[in-house]
DNA sequence: AATTCATATCAATATCCATTCATGAAAGTG
DNA sequence: CACTTTCATGAATGGATATTGATATGAATT
């Protein structure tokens, strides 16, 4: 699984991103498990799909919702995609905290 | 300003709340602009009106929303109401961040 | 280049949410 | 009590968001 960083898709660069628009990414069910499941370790869409089990399209719109939010990045991987999280809030994360710059998020279990 | 805490509304009693909801609560310029303005201190529904410069129905329901969420509780000061943050957030919160449990949030300025 | 696999996007519908307006309720005032 | 102030609530609206099914795209395989 080879990466260029050149194809990495980062839909932040550029516009200004507020604490409400990452929160609102964030507050809904489906996509705090997507971000669950990245938090343990990159994955591509069809592992996530069987993990969340939702409709492919349906995960789709809510990667790219993620996506658009500067949360998580997608890398092609052969005929895969992979995500994870968006490098800018790696670099912030401590543990099952992540840092969004405005707000941290810690991920008890399931609530 | 006399306080009984048995008149405290808390709408928390009983019901759970998800960190999703607390969340979507929380993802809304205006809700987090009443936030940033009761981290300062308790204030009276008037006087986030005027901060805020919003119509008081709209204020009302923007406020009946945190409650439910059990981010803010209310208490009746003579005529006005006198909102507050929650006791729960309260005993957490470090200054400036505010702890919901699944979360805690910062407030650097006005992103 | 045709086919298959994995994902994204489009179009349509359904559901939710913010806002406004009109009204109701609680407390103080004359 | 009638009246005012202050806030809450309900219904109606439009706009945003979620969901689905169908189709398009891009990469690998044959």
């Amino acid at each position: 699984m080879k990466v260029d960083p050149f194809k990495m898709r980062k839909e932040t660069s550029g516009e200004e991103i507020s604490c409400a628009t990452m929160l609102k990414a964030l507050a809904d069910e489906t996509r705090l498990a997507v971000v669950r499941q990245l938090l343990t370790n990159p994955q591509h869409v069809g592992e996530l799909q069987v993990a969340l089990e939702i409709e492919q399209s349906l995960l789709s719109h809510h990667l790219k919702l993620l996506r658009d939010a500067g949360i998580v990045e997608s890398e092609r991987d052969g005929k895969s995609v992979l995500y994870r999280l968006a490098s800018s809030v790696e670099l912030r994360r401590r543990g099952d905290i992540i840092d969004l710059g405005c707000c941290q998020l810690s991920f008890p279990s399931g609530k």
